[in-house]
DNA sequence: AAATGGTGTAAAGAAAGTATAAAGAAGTAA
DNA sequence: TTACTTCTTTATACTTTCTTTACACCATTT
């Protein structure tokens, strides 16, 4: 069961050297070389890690971050010329794992994602961007929902809270958690938001939105979402 | 709710810097000068990260690491002054989440806690979520009971008094302790509300609710959950 | 045997929380 | 502008949960 590393670079040079490693070391490497198709192969290929190159030609490495952590949790390791604090500091707070600065030493790089590795094989998070429950199936990439096949138009918050609670399937999510993820800090408190977007969601994917079975109310805690 | 995290370093002016910074950034910093203290402490404060400099005087840091985790998966951050490949792979191998030589900023070094902690937060390692006692387990992530694989439907306060009778399994909790943890402070002599709780739980957890055999009363004193 | 103190049980009333529809406000695109 | 979508606010009916009350029970004491 090796697992496949997806290496984002433009310089061909460290491609190859990053799949010889890899692949010697046993993983299966999966060398891109822009930003853009990196993140849609990563939908594909559900990678167990991502390397990144943060000076890609065509779209920055913060954007990358960003887009990517919307639907991933998988770990990634940030390969950079840039040994400033700052920058650093910034991919680190933006949601990469670990970052290297170039030239860097392949042995400590294979120590950094099997370290990587072992942390990430112990989590929850779901490494592809479909939820799938019956016959309900939500990707967050192309940003749509579908039942029986039929595809349901849900308006932004609406979707948010549909994969929030697909997320953290089985779990309760509490009023307060949902609302300051979804509408921001400072609305901890709108819990009538929650009641009718709970409602309106209901109503497009529950058979009898009166006797729900999907999304499930826990009176004075929250929601949850059972399969 | 800041976390704690252990700092281990035999160099009083590094902990001094670490404490203030970590303080600072809102975490709440414990710091020991010696490997065999700080297992000690690490197993009764569990702290949420661990701190580690590689050259403690009375205990190679090889050996913390591994008696480290032989019980915690929580994240652990190796500070060296050396900066040799061959020690960075031996510490990363080990089980060490991060490696960071010194001098280090101290910028980079929050930066990186943050993203261990980030991380770790979504791992399943030592999560106390279930409780489980014969056919009866309690979930806390889902807020859910199960007796003989049926969901029981508990209300919030219900479900608080069973999970802190089972989080306590065997001990005798006092009347006032339970009003205090459950209703707050100020309901410590409100025990009719226990006597009704208790007899709604007992009604549904208990085969013969007038024969308890799980949530025992302890006549004058309080109750007590048995397996 | 009656009284006492602690407990168990049922059920009513009060309070809190929830579902639902629908109207107003705010933003967006033709 | 208008038309359109989405978000916010309001109002009301409804459900669940919490609180309060009343009384039965049991063991011990007087």
């Amino acid at each position: 069961m090796s697992e496949t590393i997806l290496i984002i670079d433009d310089d061909s040079a460290i491609r190859k050297l990053l799949e010889v490693a890899l692949t010697a070391a046993g993983y299966h490497p999966l060398c891109i070389a822009t930003g853009k198709e990196g993140l849609n192969r990563a939908a594909i290929e559900a990678p167990a890690l991502v390397l990144l190159d943060l000076g890609l030609p065509d779209m920055d490495g913060k954007v990358f971050l960003e887009r990517f952590r919307e639907w991933s949790q998988a770990p990634l390791i940030v390969l950079s010329a840039r040994s400033g604090e700052s920058e650093k500091i910034a991919a680190l707070e933006g949601g990469c794992d670990d970052y290297l600065t170039k030239p860097f030493s392949t042995g400590e790089l294979l120590a950094r994602i099997k370290a990587a590795l072992r942390r990430s094989n112990n989590t929850v998070g779901d490494s592809t961007s479909g939820l799938i429950s019956g016959n309900l199936s939500l990707d967050i990439l192309s940003h749509t929902v579908m039942l029986e096949n039929e595809e349901l138009k849900l308006t932004p918050k609406e979707f948010e809270l549909l994969k929030m609670l697909m997320q953290n399937n089985g779990k309760v999510l509490t009023h307060a958690w949902l609302l300051k993820e979804i509408w921001g800090i400072g609305y901890q408190n709108e819990t009538h938001y929650l009641r009718v977007f709970i409602n309106q969601l209901r109503q497009k994917i529950e058979i009898d939105s009166a006797r729900p079975k999907r999304i499930v109310t826990e009176t004075g805690i929250g929601y949850r979402f059972v399969e």
